[in-house]
RNA sequence: GGGUCGGUGGCAGAGUGGUCAAUUGCAUCAGACUGUAAAUCUGACGCCGCAAGGCUUCGGGGGUUCGACUCCCUCCCGGCCCA
C-alpha cells in the first residue's frame, strides 16, 4: 500500500472541524496539520478558537496532553511578522512528508480555503517576495491608477484581474516589477491522494454555533488577550488587519462609546459574514464531500484509507 | 392644557416642490479570489418582470399645485419645554 493518502477536513468557522479531525486522528493514527491563517500566530488563542489545554511543543509540533494527538501549523509565527500562503505551502510540504514518512496519516484541518487549495492543488506561486517599499509607494494610488499601471506592465493579467481590488492589483504590479509579468499559475499534483471532507451544517445551526462561540470567548478573557497582544508590542493597525475579534475589540477599546453587547453583536455578524465567504469559496470545489456527522465521516475515511 | 421639535424603506439616518423608489451606514442575500485570504473586492436589496418597463410608497385623512417625502389643515403617536 502506497503511503500517499491525505485527509482534509474543512468547513466554515464553528462547524466543528477540530473535534472531527481529532477523532479521526485517534481512530486512524493521524497527525493534524492546521490550515488556518490566524492560528499560526502565537498569542492569538481565544480569538482564533485554538484548542485549549496543555501541550508539549517541540519544533512546531504540538502534542496535546488531553488527546495525545500531534498538531502542526499552530503557534508557528509571531503576529508581528507577515505570514502568507507561500510560506505556509512550503511549511506544509515539509510537514506532510514528515508525517507520511513516519507511517501516519496527515489530516489537514482548517477553514482557510486559499491555503488548503495551495496544498491540494500543489500550487506554485511566483517567487516574488512582498516588497514593502513598493507597496507603500503604491498605497495612495487609486485603483484606477493601479489598474492602468498593471495594464501597461502585463495586459494579459489585467484582463482577468479584479480591477477594483487594490490588494490584487498591488501584488500583480509587484510581481511584474520583479520578473516582468505575472506567470500562469502552475498547479499540478500527482504526489498525493486527497480526500476532502466538508462539515455540512444548516445555516441556522451554524449561526447558532457561531453565536455560542462568540459568547463563550467573551466569557473567558477575550478582551484581555487583545490587550496583552498590544502590550507586547503588536500595533493596533496590524492587529486590526487580522479581522473579526482582533479588528472590533481594538476599535471598541479605543473609543469607548459603545457597549460590550454591541461589540459582541458586531463580531457575531462579522463571523457570519466570514462563514459565508468561506462557503462561497468551498462551494466551487466539486471534489469536496459534504457530510453532516462524524459517523459518516469516519466511514468514508475508512474506505478511502483502505483502498 | 399651551409651546416646540419630530414621525422616511428591517434598523439607524439624509432629503425639504419636480432630476426620488428616495444619498449613506448597518443588517440581509449572492458572488469574486495567482505570496495580506478572519484579509481584500464586486453586485443585489419596495413589489411584478429576463428585460424594456409597469405598479404601490416616505404616520392616517383631507387640501393647495401641472406636479408633494417636501407647502397648508386636521387627526394619531413620540421627545423636550412651560403650565
Amino acid at each position: 500500500m502506497k503511503n500517499n493518502k491525505i485527509i482534509v477536513i474543512l468547513g466554515p468557522t464553528a462547524s466543528g472541524k477540530s473535534s472531527a479531525a481529532i477523532q479521526l486522528a485517534k481512530k486512524f493514527n493521524g497527525e493534524i496539520l492546521s490550515a488556518d491563517s490566524r492560528q499560526i500566530y502565537r498569542g492569538m488563542d481565544i480569538g482564533t478558537g485554538k484548542i485549549e489545554g496543555k501541550s508539549s511543543n517541540i519544533k512546531g509540533k504540538k502534542i496535546f496532553l488531553s488527546t495525545g494527538i500531534a498538531h502542526y501549523g499552530i503557534d508557528i509565527a509571531s503576529p508581528k511578522t507577515d505570514y502568507n500562503v507561500a510560506k505556509f505551502k512550503k511549511y506544509a510540504d515539509r510537514v506532510i512528508v514528515d508525517i507520511l514518512q513516519r507511517g501516519k496519516v496527515p489530516i489537514i484541518a482548517g477553514g482557510t480555503g486559499f491555503w488548503i487549495k495551495s496544498i491540494v492543488d500543489n500550487v506554485t506561486y511566483p517567487e516574488v517576495a512582498p516588497n514593502q517599499l513598493l507597496r507603500s509607494m503604491l498605497r495612495n494610488k487609486t485603483t484606477e491608477e493601479l489598474f492602468a499601471m498593471l495594464k501597461k506592465l502585463d495586459p494579459n493579467r489585467a484582463k482577468s484581474i479584479d480591477a477594483k481590488n487594490p490588494v490584487r492589483l498591488v501584488r500583480a504590479i509587484e510581481i511584474c516589477k520583479a520578473i516582468g509579468k505575472v506567470p500562469m499559475l502552475k498547479s499540478e499534483n500527482k504526489k498525493y491522494d486527497f480526500l476532502q471532507i466538508g462539515i455540512a451544517r444548516e445555516k441556522e445551526e451554524l449561526d447558532e454555533r457561531i453565536k455560542i462561540n462568540v459568547k463563550k470567548r467573551f466569557g473567558s478573557s477575550m478582551i484581555e488577550e487583545v490587550q496583552k497582544l498590544h502590550a507586547a508590542g503588536l500595533s493596533w493597525k496590524k492587529m486590526e488587519s487580522f479581522g473579526l475579534s482582533y479588528k472590533f475589540i481594538p476599535q471598541y477599546l479605543k473609543n469607548k462609546n459603545s457597549s460590550e453587547e454591541e461589540l459582541i453583536e458586531k463580531i457575531y455578524a462579522a463571523e457570519k459574514d466570514y462563514a459565508k465567504r468561506q462557503m462561497t469559496w468551498f462551494k466551487k470545489d466539486p471534489r469536496i464531500v459534504w457530510l453532516p456527522d462524524y459517523q459518516k465521516i469516519e466511514k468514508i475515511v475508512e474506505e478511502f484509507l483502505g483502498k
